[in-house]
DNA sequence: GTCTATAGCTTGATAGAC
DNA sequence: GTCTATCAAGCTATAGAC
């Protein structure tokens, strides 16, 4: 809880591609601090476990990033404008190629949803990571409502923006508490913390994220209409 | 990441109610710690926050509880028993006053979630920050899962029986994964983070719990539903 | 850019007086 | 049961050689 205001932050990256590895370097220890983050949160991973794994010195990971907080923010943005920006293009994709008039919420959550379950699943060992790094910061209640709300909630609004182009009858307040109880289920979902694998006694697995998403969609689209649907006078 | 096999944990309550603040001094440190953990986690609170919050000296935390992952485990127990034998007393008494025959999703799904929610709105501090601890504890993939099933799963094996009951041609699968659905927003619920709030620009409140079970019984019912609905083939 | 070395603190945990 | 005193270990962060 200490102010953090160390002078060397902010560092950001060098100026131009140095010699060696010097955008390698910087990528290694934001894997790692990615890896460890994810799995132990900020104050379960010290600054020595990542360079460790990055196979660098102490040093540099404070030449590159100044304090501790310095380097999970790195890490938190580093994948947050792909992130939000591919959903919210996706989403308009979607309701221009299929028209305002004939959009499904089911076309819609597919569209929102299926990208961050994609890159979990293909986008190499990083995206899983962070994947679980948005899952813990979103259940976190002193760290998880700013930054979660500072670069996820625009994406957010344009998506139930389109939701009420399919109901316009629906009012505001129905929409963001349906929206609230799609948004538990996604990041449970990407946390893949194993667990209804074992109260399924195996017969799910948290890993099959494409499974997870073809269910996520079919339910969430369900929970919208029940509870924002247009004959509701509440 | 080290073994925790403290000769000293466990030590338990001590045999008979002493003199002045024995059983006292105990909770007065479990309270303190319950708070401080559910707001920053198992390594972002250390023994000496515990033992000034709770106003006693940092010996008595080890003399009571030994390594401080005993400490963590004494929290959690603390009121998981409670918690779930109340959910199971609550849908086995639904079941047992409608009928097996005339019970509704919704029935059920209000008795299941009503008493997490109630405890937390007027079961002083203590429940809330109880909540948040369970919230933050099923999002965490090292030490959440084994945990959260260790204690939980027992409560929702007997839901999903119950389930059945009144989706008898649903399969198994169908029904695990609808349950996940409803478990990330129960517990993202729970957790009252203020997320919500901001993204609503104040038309949702976090910790407004009744009105979040009222949503998430209607919404839950409608999702089962449709991913467990017999018409199904998969 | 990278490393060595180290300052300066905080941590978990215990021993032992009372 | 409770407190004082303390230790060894680990931590973040920086200074400075290369």
């Amino acid at each position: 809880m200490t102010k953090l205001d160390a002078p060397t932050a902010k560092r950001g990256r060098p100026p131009k591609a140095r010699a060696a590895g010097a955008a390698d370097t910087r990528d290694l220890i934001l894997d790692a601090a990615e890896d460890l983050f994810s799995k132990h949160g900020f104050y379960g991973v010290t600054i020595r476990e990542v360079a460790r794994e990055a196979g660098v010195d102490t040093a540099l990971v404070h030449y590159y990033f100044g304090a501790k907080r310095g380097l999970f923010d790195a890490v938190f943005l580093r994948r947050a404008e792909v992130w939000n920006n591919e959903r919210v293009d996706a989403i308009n994709r979607y309701a221009r190629e299929t028209g305002l008039d004939s959009m499904t919420l089911e076309g819609l959550f597919e569209a929102f949803l299926r990208p961050p379950f994609q890159w979990s699943l293909k986008g190499g060992p990083g995206w899983k990571h962070y994947s679980a790094l948005v899952a813990q910061t979103n259940a976190n209640p002193t760290f998880g409502g700013e930054t979660m709300a500072r670069y996820f909630d625009p994406a957010i609004r344009r998506l139930i923006e389109l939701i009420k182009q399919i109901m316009p009858e629906a009012a505001e307040v129905d929409l963001y508490w349906a929206y609230h109880n799609l948004s538990g289920a996604l990041t449970l979902t990407l946390g893949e913390t194993g667990r209804l694998d074992r109260l399924s006694g195996g017969l799910c697995r948290s890993g099959d994220l494409e499974t997870a998403g073809d269910y996520m969609v079919r339910y969430a689209a369900a929970g919208f209409r029940a509870v924002c649907g247009p004959a509701k006078s509440r």
